[in-house]
Parts: structure tokens; sequence; C-alpha cells
DNA sequence: TCAATCTAGTTGAGTGTTCAAGTATTCCGT
DNA sequence: ACGGAATACTTGAACACTCAACTAGATTGA
């Protein structure tokens, strides 16, 4: 397979991007960290936790909704448990399967973080972006997350052949 | 301060470039560590410093140039240079400093991850993305960057009050 | 029905990152 | 010239994530 490089253009692009989502990132875990004493990737997990009515999620769906391993999950809630933010609970359909359940405190913790969070993603993102920007950010995002769940399943074609 | 939330539309696109940041990273990360035993961080390390003409960078570049901290380049050049694909220099004009150099074995290292990596930015960014949608995204990427940037400086006026 | 296989989730070792504190050197104002 | 402040970088402990191996329960099919 011939390495086909990027133009310069792909490159600046691509540059530009990286550069972005590693500032964010570092930024707003950051934030979540000074003003709430949590991980970004902690605070995702209490986000899906709370949006359900019964705030409660098996493992398995909280892994997928946060686009994390399940094992990145298990640890996480190992720790959350410690805080006393969630607590387990076994599935009473499957007995493999566990459910985690936002505690009140938790409800409490992610209740507090919250407006700090948001502000830093509108400081951030939503507002020195025009709607249309918004829009096509999002877009691309979805064909970014598309292409990569799609190499994913294939098994990676474009693989360093050995 | 009210706590100004997101707008369904503005909740949706935020969700969607989140969700293609976390997958894109853990899917360029787990193709470098299968196919060239480093993680991504690292592989821009060698990317910077290879493209300077002396192949050296005072650690302090090296940081800003891959939108790091410090520490971050201090651990990573230490790993990096018990693998021998690094090695440190002092710096002449000020002893403080320290230069990182890019050996023979980390240009080599750096050459036979660079077509896998290549390929899977191409396969998950760049070829699923029209022209217009890869500068839009590089547009707003900017814009990302330059209002954290901002924020990082002006001491985050949304800070969370005590 | 029972063995093989698959799925759910956990665990521990190894690795990378962060945060705060440390040392060494340079810069700056007087 | 010299004391204080800023800068360059390192270090170690605490924490998070990954990978591979593991347990336990569910599913399949012969």
């Amino acid at each position: 397979m011939a390495a086909r490089w990027l133009s310069k253009e792909e490159q600046r692009a691509w540059r530009a991007y990286i550069e972005a989502v590693r500032l964010l990132q570092d930024a707003l875990d950051a934030q979540l960290q000074a003003d709430a004493d949590m991980p970004h990737a902690y605070y995702e997990i209490l986000v899906r936790l709370s949006e359900r009515p019964d705030r409660r999620l098996r493992m398995a769906e909280l892994a997928t909704g946060t686009q994390s391993s399940r094992s990145r999950v298990s640890h996480a809630v190992a720790r959350l448990e410690e805080r006393g933010w969630v607590r387990r609970e076994p599935c009473p359909s499957d007995r493999r399967g566990q459910l985690a359940v936002l505690t009140d405190e938790g409800y409490d913790a992610l209740a507090a973080a919250a407006a700090g969070h948001v502000a830093a993603v509108r400081e951030t993102v939503i507002d020195p972006l025009s709607r249309e920007q918004l829009l096509a950010l999002a877009d691309a995002s979805r064909a970014i997350s598309a292409a990569v769940e799609a190499m994913r399943d294939h098994g990676v074609r474009s693989r360093a052949t050995p």
C-alpha cells in the first residue's frame, strides 16, 4: 500500500482540529477538577445516570453511552461508589448484570458541578461559534464518529503491514 | 450568576462533538499503540522534533507545540529517552534549559509509525468529510482554541462562585 | 440435557497524566 | 552588584486508563 500523505491544506485542518481538542479537553478537565473535584469522565457518567427517570443504568449501557470501555466504567463506578455518589445494584433480569444507581449525594454533586461546567462549555465552544459553525461542527463530528465506528468494525483495513 | 443552560440544538451539537472526539482519540491511540507501540502523545513529540532541521527542540517549545504541560513533556521525554528515541542535551544559551534531540532510532520509529497513523487519520477524518466540511471543522477548531486560551488567560470569569 | 460458546462485569499490573513542591538559573530594579 | 522575582525543568505521589486475564451467568445447538 502506497502511503498517501496529507496535503498542506488537510494537514493544517487536521492540526487545527487536534490542537483544539487537546486544549479544550485539558481546560474542561481542569475546570471540573478544580471546581467540582471530578474528572470529565466521571461527570459524564453522573449526567447519563441523572437523565434516566429511575437514575439507574446497566454498566454496559453506561459504557456505550459515554463512549468508553467497560473496564473504564467499572473502575470509575468503583471510585464513584467510594465517594457515595453512585451505588451498585444487582440486575433483576440478568444475574450477571449490575445497575449503577445515582445516589442523592451524587445528584447533588452533579447539580453543584453543572453550572460551572456548562458555563465553561458555553464560553469555549458555543459562544465563540456562529450557529452555522456550530451546526457544521456537529455534522463533521457525526461523520467522524461514523467513520471511526466503521473502522473499528471492519477491522482497520489500513493496519501497518507486518 | 444565573446558570444559562444549553438549548436543545446546542446540546445536540455539543454532544456530537465530544462523542466524536472521544471515539477518535481512543481509536487513534489504540491504532498507534498496536502498530507502533507508542501513545499518540509520544508520536506528536517525535513529529515536532522531526520537523526541525536540527531535530532538536527546547522542552518548553515542545510543550507549547504539543499543547501539553511541561510536566507531561518531561515525563514523556524521560520515557522516550529510555527507549533510545530521544536524547537530552544541555542548552548552550541558557543553562537551565534542555534540548530534546531526536535520535536516528527515534526517527526510524517515527517513520515506521507514520504511514499507519496517517492512513487512520485519513480514513476517519479526511476522507469522510467534504473539503468544505473539513475547512469548516478547521475554522471552528481555531475559534475554540482561541476561546480556550482566552479563558485560560483572563482566569475563568465563570468560576464556581465559592 | 449438557458442553461449548458467548456475554457481563471485575480485577490487577503496567503505563501515562496531573498537581504541587522542588532545584537551578536568569532577569530585573535599585 | 545584589536580593527578589520570574523562568526552565524535574520529581514523586496520587490518580485514571488500558490491556489481558479472570469469574459467573446466559445462550446455543446437537
